[in-house]
DNA sequence: GCCGTTTTCGGCCCGACTGTTTTCAGTCG
């Protein structure tokens, strides 16, 4: 797909924009990066079959964007970002990532010390060379090796929202515990529970804020500090992660809230429509001309802007504003609302407990129900089931039943392999004694889109696969999904009355969110499963079911948010 | 460069912090 290739484009040309001070356009060209990059259809075709007039359809694309579309489809290039390029040839993605170094000063360095990647900067800054040029001084020099410091080490990028989320936790019972702190609040992306989080943000009330930065910066994980002022303050810690503690009075909280929380581009939809209204946002609250309006809760400010309000899961400007204007935003479905899993292992195969273990476990955390689903046998290194031993297996699921009667029903099912040609592990057999048949790809990773896709179809024909799990098989940040039409198999799922998969584990989320969001709109029910491999896993449903909110899922959408019976005759059988 | 029941021109989100300045530009979120 060329839409990543020309998202990149966009977002180089609007850096350029800003180096020579362009008004506006940068904005317009990082517009349409930005919506490039989540855009769902394939930007050639769109071309291809509607011309040009389609590609205008696209939001932020105008008649300059949409030509350059067309040139680089035609000829491979933009030659406006050619001449760009030549104008100025730095590496620009590098040079940005060292933190502190914006596009202004990567042009003034390019043009007075031919500095066009971070290692000629390393050399000028140990030469002295940067703090001799007008702007520059010893402290910014100083700023820049280390930040280069950074630059070296860094992990590149994202951390899951399951690494993160601990850790944070943390620092929330840490920061509130403080006597100056009236109120804390994690905001950010962590608060609208996106997979991976890039800072964390803390949102905090206080009359002495003084005293919270000084304490924040010192804390023992602080390795630099990137900036501390009253109100705001930003740290980096051992862990590479950034964090921003911003201060703020009691009477800005909603409207500190909402901005903090992001995302940016809802944060800019919600500043226009407040425009519209004839109303200024910011975070300190929502402004009438100079008289702030009661907004002490983000509540009362989606209210005042005639919004209903919206779940911090929705905050990515895909259609929320507008639906909440309209009334007709989805209930979510809530935190609380599972009643069971459909996909756990034991340590009949790799998993660390005995179903009566996991069946505790679960109880405890108050599920009706779950699924015992190991492997099966050509999953070699698990010691995956096979005939013989599944059937072994169902006695001791038995007998757990008969432990927990009335408390908790353990349902037997499987995580049955899809065989490189589409074809099951076990046999029809079998799987026709199972409660929850699950079907999912362990290898043969690498075959074609057209084979993949063909291979999990086949599976989804199967009459007893009631649920694909993870279906794209990604692992975020080490394994890339494998290639499948992801359209086609919610299509085939639709008309089989196949479930696919919400899977939780936080390196998975798999479905991703705008997938599950595909499904939803499409009529396919989910299921939110934790793939449990311990009796703690279980506390890894919450990312799953945030994944599902993303996805704008309701409780309707996820049959393991039903009771027991209702989920059952949802399936196959 | 994009966009539009204020629609084909004239707007475009807004403020904190830093380092270098004597009033502000650059960067970030």
């Amino acid at each position: 797909m060329i839409n990543q290739e020309l998202a990149k484009i966009f977002k180089e040309m609007a850096e350029y924009l800003l180096m020579d001070d362009v008004p506006f356009k940068p904005q317009a060209y990082e517009r349409a990066a930005m919506n490039l990059e989540m855009f769902d259809g394939d930007l050639e075709r769109i071309y291809k079959e509607g011309g040009g007039k389609a590609l205008l359809a696209i939001p932020s694309v105008g008649k300059g964007i949409a030509d350059k579309i067309i040139e680089y489809i035609e000829t491979g290039h933009v030659d406006e970002y050619e001449k760009m390029r030549k104008a100025a040839p730095v590496n620009l993605s590098e040079l940005r990532s060292v933190e502190g170094l914006g596009p202004k000063h990567i042009r003034f360095l390019y043009e007075k010390l031919g500095i066009r990647n971070v290692k000629d900067l390393e050399k000028a800054a140990r030469a002295k060379k940067i703090r001799a040029l007008p702007g520059f001084g010893e402290k910014s020099e100083e700023k820049i090796l280390k930040s280069i410091g950074f630059f070296k080490k860094r992990s590149d990028g994202r951390t899951l929202l399951g690494t993160a989320a601990p850790f944070v936790r943390l620092l929330e019972k840490r920061l509130a515990n403080l006597r100056e702190v009236e109120q804390l609040v994690v905001a950010g992306s962590i608060r609208r529970r996106k997979e991976t989080i890039g800072d964390i943000d803390i949102l905090i009330i206080s009359r002495e804020p003084e005293r919270v930065m000084d304490f924040f910066v010192k804390m023992p994980e602080v390795v630099a500090i990137l900036g501390q002022g009253k109100t705001k303050s930003s740290v980096k810690t051992a862990m590479g992660l950034n964090i921003d503690l911003r201060v703020l009075p009691q009477k800005s909280y909603g409207a500190g809230l909402l901005y903090f929380t992001g995302s940016k581009k809802h944060n800019v939809i919600l500043r226009e429509v407040a425009i519209e209204r004839g109303y200024k946002l910011s975070e300190y609250g929502l402004f009438k001309g100079t008289r702030q309006l009661p907004a002490e809760t983000e509540e009362d400010i989606y209210k005042t802007l005639g919004l209903d309000y919206i779940e911090p899961e929705l905050r990515e400007n895909t259609g929320e504003v507008d639906l909440a204007q309209r009334h007709k935003l989805p209930r979510l479905v809530g935190y609380g609302d599972l009643q069971g899993d459909l996909q756990v292992q034991t340590e009949w195969t790799d998993g660390k407990h005995s179903i009566d273990v996991m069946a505790k476990a679960a109880l405890e955390r108050g599920l009706a129900y779950i699924a015992i689903t190991d492997h099966t046998k050509h999953l070699a290194m698990t010691g995956g089931l096979d005939e013989k031993k599944i059937v072994r297996q169902w006695k001791e699921i038995d007998l757990v039943n008969k432990k927990y009667a009335g408390k908790i029903k353990i349902l037997k099912g499987t995580e049955c392999d899809i065989l490189k040609d589409g074809s099951l592990d076990l046999p029809d057999s079998i799987l026709s004694q199972l409660d929850v048949v699950g079907a999912s790809i362990h290898s043969y990773f690498k075959l074609t889109r057209k084979e993949q896709t063909e291979r999990i179809l086949r599976a989804l024909q199967s009459p007893y696969v009631d649920i694909i799990f993870h279906p794209t098989g990604r692992v975020i940040g080490r394994r890339d999904p494998y290639e499948i039409d992801i359209d086609r198999v919610i299509d085939a799922a639709k008309k089989t009355g196949t479930i696919l998969e919400a899977n939780a584990y936080p390196d998975r989320l798999d479905l991703k969110d705008e997938h599950i969001r595909k499904c939803i709109d499409a009529g396919v029910k989910i299921a939110i499963n934790s793939d449990a491999h311990s009796s703690a896993h279980f506390d890894l449903l919450e990312y799953g079911i945030a994944q599902a909110r993303r996805g704008w899922a309701t409780k309707n959408d996820v049959i393991n948010a039903w009771p027991l019976a209702k989920m059952a005759a949802m399936l196959k059988k």
